[in-house]
DNA sequence: ACAAAAGTGTTTTTGTTACACCCATGT
DNA sequence: ACATGGGTGTAACAAAAACACTTTTGT
């Protein structure tokens, strides 16, 4: 057998995060327009730990979930050296210090998935795969609560799955739904927000963990 | 931003097929006991073509259902030389000429999932990775006709679910589903084997295409 | 008092599961 | 005639969908 080549290879991550109601991804300014956070793998370092330290070092992000994706390697997707990409794609909770605040700010930018700039390479396409993976596992796993706050309301939560699925939910059968998967827990406290109602303040009961369902 | 990094890459592929009744993957000989057919990446080759290509080399099947797994990086997976290997898994239907008349016959092996030897670096976890998978997906797509013989009988189609799913199906409930999928069509034929009732032959109405349902 | 979102059950519909007997063939 | 797997429908149950009004706050 012919010995493993040797290839150029790359990690590229999703970050998405909910923004004024929209799922936007966290893109990094480049010298050719917007693009994937990501970069190169360290000679022993994991291909997990790779995407997270790029996070970090680009975006600030740290301690979100993060799921490997798919890995890309037609021979012409980076016209300059043949790459081969290692997709994740993240979950950043709600709540967490707003890029705008961040020294990092001018490199790095919210953008929503339905008016995404152009971005380099195939990660339009990196980005469009990740929806589609984020919103068919609402269906089957807990992934929401990954994109909460600490703390939230039930209509909170519903909006997030609204708003990836891109389509209205019933608010009697979400809650039924949702509390019957024994996810979530009240804190006792209420969050009082505009004029009316107070609503119950939930909490997940194993953070940072995806349970998958039925 | 640094440049992307070389590393030895891997391509690794998970045949599976049904043979007497059991769900079992085609093992290739190697020096150090038994692994996954696979091997290097070409310079200009498509990650799913290099697949494909190593398959058809090493075990002489062409033209099956090929699907990318994972992609495994861990830097200690192989104690040699760091290697990323990205899995592929590939599903072989039940009527190709058996490997034991092939001329390659003293390289490779059909194993059963349930009694594989010891597999060379993580190949066990790439399989079973896999099966959870093919299991998976059994639930939510067409994909257990890519493992049929062109013809096949609904008791047979039935029998390879149950194969890969560990569990027996109720059979009025199994052809209900199935028909109700609009997946396979009746030939016209019979299957008149053994002392019974001839079974009905059915076809894949769309051959190598595997559809997502509900 | 009004506007705005929170909270709450029941009925209907749909899909899933459980289950047993006759049929056509080879020996 | 008997053994073997092929073929078929219905009733019970569970899950999902549809649906409207009262409550609590801020202004």
């Amino acid at each position: 057998m012919l010995p493993p080549t040797l290839l150029a290879m790359t990690i590229d991550v999703v970050p998405f995060a909910i923004c004024a109601e929209r799922l936007a991804v966290l893109l990094a300014r480049h010298s050719a327009g917007w693009r994937l956070p990501g970069g190169s793998i360290g000679a022993d370092e994991d291909l997990d730990a790779a995407a997270r330290r790029h996070l970090v070092e680009q975006t600030e992000l740290g301690e979100v979930y993060l799921e490997q994706l798919y890995t890309f390697g037609q021979p012409d997707r980076d016209p300059g050296q043949r790459t081969v990409a290692v997709a994740y794609y993240a979950l950043v909770p709600a709540g967490r210090p707003p890029v705008d605040a961040l020294p990092i700010a001018d490199r790095v930018r919210w953008a929503s998935v339905d008016a995404l700039p152009a971005l380099t390479l195939d990660h339009g396409e990196i980005v469009a795969l990740a929806h589609r993976r984020l919103a068919a596992k609402l269906a089957y796993s807990t992934i929401a609560l990954q994109l909460m706050p600490e703390r939230f309301t039930l209509s909170e939560l519903q909006a997030v799955h609204e708003t990836i699925l891109g389509e209205p939910l019933d608010k009697r059968n979400f809650r039924k739904r949702i509390l019957a998967l024994d996810c979530i827990e009240v804190t006792g406290d209420m969050a009082r927000r505009g004029g009316h109602r107070p609503a119950r303040l939930y909490r997940a009961k194993r953070p940072g963990q995806v349970d998958f369902i039925k």
